[in-house]
DNA sequence: CAGTGGTCTAGACCACTGA
DNA sequence: CAGTGGTCTAGACCACTGA
């Protein structure tokens, strides 16, 4: 077990829980009688049981009392991916090269934004079409950023904290611009990741990146510690 | 703000943090500053304090104080979704077909294995097919299981709580298996997710599901608070 | 070696809610 | 209305680590 109490109190549970040996419904002791089998403080019981209710483990009303949570349907939480570490940690080298950068001015409808086309390329090979726009006012400084030593979301990640994103994952047949980009046939699977990103409840930047399909996979896990 | 005042401080800082009026590297106050200041007792403090730096936004270290975390390259993190309740949120009619179903008998390299294959419909029309392995002795009465009723994949989760999961997200072209079975012609495009799930360490199912690129979307959502 | 965070105690009062 | 969890206090001792 770890060191603390209150992890070793956690782990037995989630180990109980996850075994099946406490099953969905069931009831935990009370924090008084796990005050009494673990010798320790109250607090020291909550704190190692807020976690696996905050996890959705288990569930806690007051009078009823604690108990193993059951199955919920899970909502997707994805994170956003760092490209160039990606390509690095497969021993590939990573660039980002600019096709196209058009400033498109305030209108009424909303504020100025540039607008950046790019292929993100694996030891020279195309990995990625990108068509991203941002929101030049939540970005101080992108105007003259240099994307020939930085791709626009590494300096994004680098420059502006994001606190809300959205990502759509999709696949889609290639248009012919996109063939071209990607050295592909028209037609050819793309993966396609859409993603929008917040920062304070403001738009900070908007990216459709089309994957080469054999070339890029997204791999997720999920354990009980997140 | 929250009712409780150890939300108060950590929305406090949270706001703080992500606004950028809290660059990273910035020192916070200490915890015997933090109690002066909101006139409550360091276990609040620490209480507010000790999320922030699970979530990664702040880092602490003794002795030298907590500081906000620089932007770091994020893990992917992705939970199982729930096809049926999705397709029934549009407002379409969930289904699931079984089209194969054999039991792969124990060997020297492996455990006894239910191999199923089926198709999850909406509205009646293919969503995605859908080939999975089932390790017979982690997941006992699914050998009698009526498919007809519940999807392999809703069966599990109802049955065999799962600890760890691994996703790999990819395009590809449809073979003509997957063409016949999804009404498409060979070579559509075709958004494809392997998932593998453990519990306890034990590898409890494989599943591969091969959705039609126009019918489906994944979506995700990252937020401060998870 | 001194400052800081990590853990834990032994209480207190309260909010909620099921019997 | 009594049992349960949620929050909070005012301390204590300790582990770590930078000056």
């Amino acid at each position: 077990m770890n060191g603390t109490l209150h992890d070793r109190i956690r782990t037995d549970f989630e180990t109980r829980i996850l075994s099946g040996e406490l099953a969905p419904g069931d009831r935990l002791p009370t924090e008084q009688a796990l005050m009494a089998h673990y010798g320790c403080a109250r607090m020291t019981v909550h704190k190692a049981l807020s976690p696996l209710a905050a996890a959705g483990l288990i569930e806690r009303r007051r009078k009823a009392g604690t108990f193993v949570a059951r199955p919920r349907a899970h909502s997707m939480v994805l994170d956003i991916p760092d490209l160039a570490a990606e390509v690095a940690a497969r021993g590939q080298a990573y660039a980002y090269r600019l096709l196209g950068r058009t400033l498109r001015a305030a209108d009424a409808s909303q504020s100025a934004m540039l607008e950046l086309d790019g292929v993100h390329t694996a030891d020279g090979r195309p990995l990625a079409a990108e068509h991203r726009l941002v929101a030049a006012a939540v970005a101080p400084g992108i105007e003259t950023a240099d994307f020939a030593r930085q791709s626009p979301g590494a300096w994004l990640l680098a420059h502006v904290p994001w606190s809300e994103a959205e990502t759509r994952i999709t696949a889609a047949a290639a248009t012919a611009a996109e063939a071209t980009t990607l050295g592909l046939a028209k037609g050819a699977p793309l993966l396609c990741v859409a993603r929008r990103t917040w920062r304070a409840g403001r738009l900070v930047t908007l990216v459709r990146q089309a994957f080469v399909a054999d070339a890029y996979e997204l791999v997720a896990r999920f354990g009980p510690r997140g």
